[in-house]
This record gives C-alpha cells, structure tokens and sequence, in this order.
DNA sequence: CGTCCAGGTCTAC
DNA sequence: GGTAGACCTGGACGC
C-alpha cells in the first residue's frame, strides 16, 4: 500500500505546475507582457499564440490562469521561470518608473523580458537579426531549426558540426555562417561561456566587452543581448527603435537626446526606453 | 532591369 | 577615438 504523503506527492506532480506571477520583491508580473515583450521572442522553436496568450515549445505548454503561469509539463517548471525571468526583482526598476509620467504605467507588471533556455541561443537568434529584413531572420533561424536541430533550437555542438553548405544554401545566412559556425564551436568547445554572462558579479560594462569580443556582435547585438540577460545601462539603437522612438515621442530626436530623456533610470535606461518603445504592444482587456 | 536597404559588423585606414 | 567600403540575402522601389 503507498503511503499517503507518496501519493499525495504524485498527485501534485501529475498536476499542471504553478507558477504564480510575482517578482522577488513581490511585484505584479504581467504575463502577456512578458510573451510580448520583444521580437525575438517570437522565433521558432517558440510559438506565441497572442489570441489565447499562450506559449509552447518544445513540448512545453505555458498558460496564464488565476493569477498563475500553469506548465505542462510539471517537470518544464525550472525553464519557464528562466524563460519568463521571474527570479529577477524589478521593484527598484518600478521604484523610478513610478516618478515618470510617461512610464508609471509599467509597474503593473512590464518589464520581463522573454528569454531563450540558454544565452546561446538568444545570442544567435540576435546575429540572426544583424543588417536584414525580419522576414529573413525569420528564415534563417527557422531554418537552424528545422535542419540543424530537428525541430528543436540546435545546440552548439550540433551547429558547430553542420557543414557550411547547410548555412549557405538552406538557413540562407550568407556572411553570417561564418560567425555562427565560430560562435558555435565556440561554445561547444567551452572557449566562450555564454551563461557565465548571467553572473550578477560581472557589471555592465564586463558583459559588453564580453560579448563585443564574440564574432558578429556589435553595439546594437551586444545591447540587445543584454537585454534579454537582465543587463540594461544601454539603449538598443537600431533602425528599428530610432523611427519607432520618433513615432512614439512625436519627433525625431539624436541619439544622444534619447540617452539623455532615459538617463534618470541609470542601470535600467534601456529597459525603460524599450518599454516606451513597445508600450501599445499590450492592449488592455 | 538596377539600386537601395532592412532591428549591423568588420577591417582598414 | 572616428569614418569608408565591403558584405549575403531578398523584398521594395524607381526607371
């Protein structure tokens, strides 16, 4: 006969896993937020499905259901919360933002980027994004996908051991191969350790020239990327955001204007003038 | 058809 | 420190 605590143990297992969506400090997380947080969250393996606000990958099923994430399955518990960044404690981020008029409105629960299970796959992801179209980063990462990692995001070995030709003629990623095979062998081989740039002893500036030291990351890569690893002193200045930020301020304003309007918020100056910048993505019910 | 450029980076001055 | 050109690809545009 089992005993009662086994079984009750295997009860709560063969149950959907919660997570309920608070930050450390407490802070409210707003899950759809998080699924829109930015574009490269929405690339294969992921499938965000922003009718419903769900996502899966990988044979992984996160929904959003009383005040909780639910995961399917249980044991996918410890990569959501890594992909969802609830660990990370934004009340110092809200503490600001609440003095700004024009950002107040984020502490109800922006702010979380979505992140990939490892550095290195949004790391190539964001290569993926460098001087093109995003109908081509689209392509080309959906085709590391497909034919390099069976469906699933390929590892770095697997990547390193692809042959050019697979980069050239079917992920399509011309001169970018080349930073992606080195990335990856990299990787593999553990010349370069990616998720050594989740440390919250490094600072700033020691993940920049980190990953500016990588083939293919420049200051938009390198910026982006740090985002997405929680590091936020600098502002993604692409030809993305600079129309949008004109768009959304209502003028055009220099480089250096924008880093001033977003200076206030010191270590979280790009985060802040990423929310700004994506602020209508979320309607509100 | 050619030119331009998109969520840039690298190398060589 | 700063700038000029080259660089894969493939839509969007002008002619």
């Amino acid at each position: 006969m089992e005993s009662f605590p086994t079984l009750a143990r295997r009860v709560e297992e063969n149950r959907p896993g919660r997570i309920p969506l608070r930050g450390p400090g407490g802070e409210p997380v707003d899950f759809r937020r998080v699924l829109a947080s930015h574009g490269v969250a929405t690339l294969p393996p992921n499938r965000i499905d922003e009718s419903v606000w769900t996502l899966d990958r990988e044979g992984v099923h996160v929904a959003e259901r009383r005040g909780a994430a639910t995961v399917e399955p249980v044991g996918a518990v410890p990569v959501v919360r890594r992909m969802l960044n609830l660990d990370e404690d934004l009340s110092g981020f809200y503490a600001v933002a609440a003095q700004d008029p024009e950002l107040a409105w984020v502490t109800a629960g922006a702010g979380r980027m979505l992140r990939s299970p490892t550095v290195f796959e949004d790391v190539v992801k964001t290569i993926c994004t460098t001087n093109c179209a995003w109908s081509a980063t689209v392509r080309m990462v959906g085709g590391l996908v497909e034919h390099i990692g069976g469906g699933a995001f390929p590892t770095p070995e697997a990547m390193a051991a692809a042959d050019e030709d697979v980069y050239r003629e079917v992920v399509r990623a011309g001169y970018r191969g080349a930073y992606l095979r080195s990335l990856a062998a990299g990787a593999a081989e553990g010349a370069v350790d990616l998720e050594a740039l989740l440390d919250p002893e490094l600072g700033d500036d020691e993940v920049s020239a980190r990953l500016l030291a990588l083939p293919g990351i420049g200051p938009y890569a390198a910026a982006h990327v740090m985002m997405l690893v929680g590091r936020y002193s600098l502002l993604i200045l692409d030809s993305w955001t600079r129309p949008q930020y004109a768009r959304v301020n209502g003028r055009k304003a220099s480089d250096r204007t924008i880093v001033r309007r977003f200076r206030r918020y010191g270590p979280y100056a790009g985060l802040a003038f990423w929310l700004y910048l994506t602020r209508e993505w979320v309607p509100e019910d």
